[in-house]
DNA sequence: CCCGGCATCAATCCTTCGGTTGATGCCGCA
DNA sequence: TGCGGCATCAACCGAAGGATTGATGCCGGG
């Protein structure tokens, strides 16, 4: 017999991505393209529809909806198909909204065309499917819990990166600038330094916070 | 008659991407991919051996030798095939680092499939191929010196955005404080900005330092 | 040859950032 | 039910960073 095989779709904004993805899988006999789509809207669309068992799924895409909103937004209904996020980054924040969204598994652009048909398989089983690195990664954001950032300081570190003062982030944040500092000061213990340029080096460093 | 075909070798460290490359290409008729090779290293040795028109060239290689290293290795030989960067980021570094070490053309790896043909034609012609992208952003360098940070700025900046203070700045690079906060105002003035970190922020956005 | 940009430094002033201490309310978990 | 983490705010103070002005030597291009 031949079993019902696994119903794909790829959204991806690289053409060149898109092309890889397709040739590496469907060398696998028991893998079917049925789609690839430039944008995460698009992606969403097709989804709804229904006919996929698993969702490739980029993070970035170039501008507009983001793959964890789209990620989001396709598990979100019943009977939705399971989503792999594939990107290219490995920054905390990324990985955790994307589990957050309800993605299955989390992989880099960088596996092996192996481990990548192992992941599918094992997503359209409805088990997760984390890189090794992403998995290391996890973990020890659960071990030392001291070094996890709590989502307001994230926020306001973000704000930091961003190039703003206290008293900017006290305003688009509708906080005093006590509060700004409070906070900063918990980042700065945290992740062990003693001033804001240094916390967002240390932050970018270990993929806390987007560039 | 039959015209001798692009012989083309294709450096990138992810699979995926090489799989797409080649399924891109090949489409081509005029081409011919000969080989891919996952390291830069490996792209040296091999384009060593001639039998190569142009070599599409990753940048950044999961560590070791850097791609524009790669490149002016490749380049510095007699009789040497054209390099086009092929890379995801655009940054000022990045692409004078490209164009110095003798890169024929850079192009973005969101290029559509057609574009990269061109390119690839325009290159293994022996001329210039920029994305349209690149071709701005070296005209603004060009038009707008007054954005253009200088070596010695750049390297101030690149310790700001690595979190360092004024005064741990002005040990490393042995000067005065006062010659670090001058630098600053010089950097401050070229990018608009009246702070460090948005500096740092701005510098980021735009390309100039390494995140 | 001289102008202009780059790199270097000094001295001043003051804004604001960072460190400290201390306090409150809320929520989840044991 | 009470502890602990999170988020919020206040007041204070010292210092680092930023603004300003001004000056020097070097080098390369017009």
């Amino acid at each position: 017999m031949t079993p019902s095989p696994v119903r794909l779709l790829l959204a991806d904004d690289h053409p060149v991505v898109r092309a890889g993805l397709r040739a590496v899988l469907e060398t696998e006999p028991d893998f079917e393209v049925v789609a690839d789509v430039p944008t995460a809207e698009r992606a969403v669309e097709l989804a709804a529809g229904g006919g996929f068992d698993v969702v490739l799924m980029d993070l970035q895409f170039g501008g507009r909806m983001l793959g964890s909103q789209a990620t989001a937004a396709i598990t979100a209904r019943p009977d939705a198909p399971r989503v792999l996020v594939l990107t290219t980054y490995d920054t905390d924040a990324d990985i955790l909204a994307a589990i957050e969204a309800g993605a299955t598994g989390y992989l880099l652009k960088d596996a092996p065309p192996e481990e990548l048909a192992a992941a599918v398989r094992t997503a359209a089983a409805g088990k997760s499917a984390l890189a090794p690195t992403i998995a290391l990664r996890l973990m020890d954001r659960m071990r030392t819990p001291a070094t996890a950032l709590s989502r307001r300081e994230t926020e306001v570190l973000q704000l930091v990166a961003d190039g703003l003062s206290n008293a900017a982030i006290s305003k688009r944040l509708f906080l005093s600038q006590a509060t700004v500092k409070s906070h900063l000061v918990h980042i700065y213990a945290k992740l062990g330094v003693d001033s804001r340029t240094s916390a967002v080096a240390a932050a970018t460093a270990q993929g806390l916070i987007r560039r």
